[in-house]
DNA sequence: CTGAAAGCGCTTACAG
DNA sequence: CTGAAAGCGCTTACAG
């Protein structure tokens, strides 16, 4: 009983042809017979059925977002930013994970198969890269938000990882801390090497190499950043000051080091990674770099749809930059303070985390 | 040039009917044709346009999930437990959000009206409650995971916020906390009612009503919980336990009563509510009210689903529990343990909340 | 057990 | 400026 174009023509007096050419604007149309035609469609309330458009014009206007997790806590972020692009747009957003082993790949690929979807974002696809490659080479529009595009030519938005390692240690240099602890992340993430790589260069320049025996390994999660301190406090090897290349070991190194006694800032300055809305209720707030994820989230749709409108994808990635967030765990005394250092701020955003 | 039921048709030497049985397992079918079309469907690589069949049938094997926000602390919870299930059956899961004001709920029905999805799941619709249940009048199978659904026979989701509540308190009598602050969510939330009443009727039993003067608003933010606590010390009112509504509020009290110097849990012992991966991290961590969010969204799946297979929808609302996670805040002293208290305790869930 | 044909609800050449 | 007809890729009575 739900209404279609045919309620609508006979009613209007008009053919199909004519009231499918008044909801998309195509051809010249007497303006009377539209105003009709108008008229009808409101008076009924008639919306074309997906389905049907999609089957005719062989697209589904229906975006496919491939994530690994969605309990990350930046996940809410990047979702949100490609969620509010896409529906913008007219567009739909449809959630795709295939992090439960083989049988949801093929769930996945069934999915792409039954052309689900027009086109791709893709959120670090560890084990699925290749296979997203070859969707890539077949003609789906594919865009990633990932650093190891840079290695291939790949449409994807990433960030500055390397850069906001650099920052971090300028910033730290800057404080007079010579000997910084790294905590890593987990290594098969290009972003590990990446902010690793901009701090250590950083320091390598300004005549302060680091310690090999104090760039630890970590997985990004709080444990290992209490652990990393720990065990180096133990074994009594000395650090002025921590970088951790994200916010919850960040937070975890915190908490290990205030229980040896040592004072934060003075004793240990602590640079974390990310922003997430945890970094500004640690003891202290915890500065960190943030990570521009929701505007990169934005940015990975925004270049999948203006694909379908005919502009061709970019192959080198799009960056959006890091900003370092200064907070009371490398000196700013009132936990309220908060300050941004570089060449860009982020909008003061409002993080809706209620409840 | 995608490979079609024709091509498998006529490679196959049978008609599109055939093939289309095979597909379905419907009819009765030589067991000899059907190996035969199901060796070409495999050797093509065939898979059923999912437009096609949408239209052809008249469903399409999408569940639409409309949320009011993405970056809400428990939020990825239930959207991996929705997505997890509705993608083992073979669904897709389209997000929905209608949180932009008047333009974006008009974007949200008209995806309705172009029956973009089978069904619907939707979590905590605010200002969108009344158009929902007008969708569910009219024939749309909607799962609901909220409160507020007790008030009418709605198919919904819900957990014990009440009993939630109960359970903090014979916490909090059991250590012998006579004057608990309670720090109250958001008024125009359902759960915010429960959780306090629950907590308040236990008091009560107990024979110690709550004292009106410890019982303030809030707004599940961070601030809000340190808001409370500073203005109620500055007052010079006492109180021996923190009862929050939520864990980011608890967070913010916890902070706030250590900056008076006052010993957690010694001085003031703190619950809240929730147990987002932050509560074990806050310092002492925090004693909270687990609430089942991914098995919600997992039961709220479920249903629909078997709604779909012709299943009545309940009208009462199916009730996960809450359980009682006690740590640090109200007295374990290490900070890694933790015990459950309560009729079920929750399996160990990993929390993959790296990066 | 199998197939020709109509139909799902649109769009789009093609013809006027 | 407008419409009849074919087609998108399936499913499903209906007939055999």
């Amino acid at each position: 009983m739900p209404i279609t174009i045919a309620d609508v023509a006979s009613r209007a007096g008009v053919s199909k042809t004519t009231v499918s050419r008044v909801l998309n604007g195509k051809g010249e149309i007497h303006a009377r017979t539209a105003a009709r035609v108008r008229a009808v469609i409101d008076e009924l309330g008639y919306v074309p059925s997906a389905r049907a458009v999609g089957l005719a014009r062989g697209r589904t206007r229906v975006v496919g977002m491939l994530v690994p997790a969605l309990t990350w806590p930046w996940m809410g972020e990047v979702l949100q930013g490609a969620v509010d692009t896409v529906e913008s747009a007219g567009y739909g957003l449809m959630l795709l994970t295939c992090n439960r082993g083989e049988a949801s790949l093929r769930q996945f690929a069934s999915q792409v198969s039954a052309k689900s979807f027009d086109g791709l974002l893709v959120i670090e696809p560890e084990g699925s890269l290749d296979y997203i490659a070859e969707l890539h080479g077949r003609g789906l529009p594919v865009v990633l938000i990932d650093d190891r595009a840079h290695q291939r030519p790949f449409p994807s938005v990433a960030t500055t990882n390397r850069g906001g390692g650099e920052s971090a240690a300028r910033h730290l240099l800057e404080l007079g801390r010579r000997r910084p602890l790294v905590i890593k992340g987990c290594e098969e993430f290009g972003c590990t090497q990446e902010r690793l790589a901009g701090f250590a260069e950083t320091y390598h320049a300004a005549g302060l190499p680091l310690d090999p025996q104090l760039v630890v390994g970590g997985d990004f999660t709080f444990d290992c950043g209490s652990r990393a301190v720990s065990r180096l406090t133990e074994a009594g090897i000395d650090f002025d000051a921590v970088f951790a290349h994200n916010d919850l070991s960040a937070g975890g190194a915190l908490q290990a080091i205030r229980a040896t006694g040592r004072r934060i800032p003075q004793d240990v300055a602590v640079v974390g990674f990310d922003d997430i809305p945890y970094a500004a209720h640690t003891e202290p707030p915890l500065t960190t770099v943030h990570q521009p994820m929701r505007e990169m989230g934005e940015a990975a749709a925004r270049m999948l749809l203006s694909c379908f409108e005919g502009v061709p994808l970019p192959e080198a990635p799009s960056v959006i930059p890091t900003t370092l967030i200064v907070r009371g765990s490398t000196g700013v005394p009132s936990p309220a303070d908060r300050r941004a250092v570089g060449p860009r701020r982020p909008e003061p955003e409002p993080f809706p985390q209620i409840r």
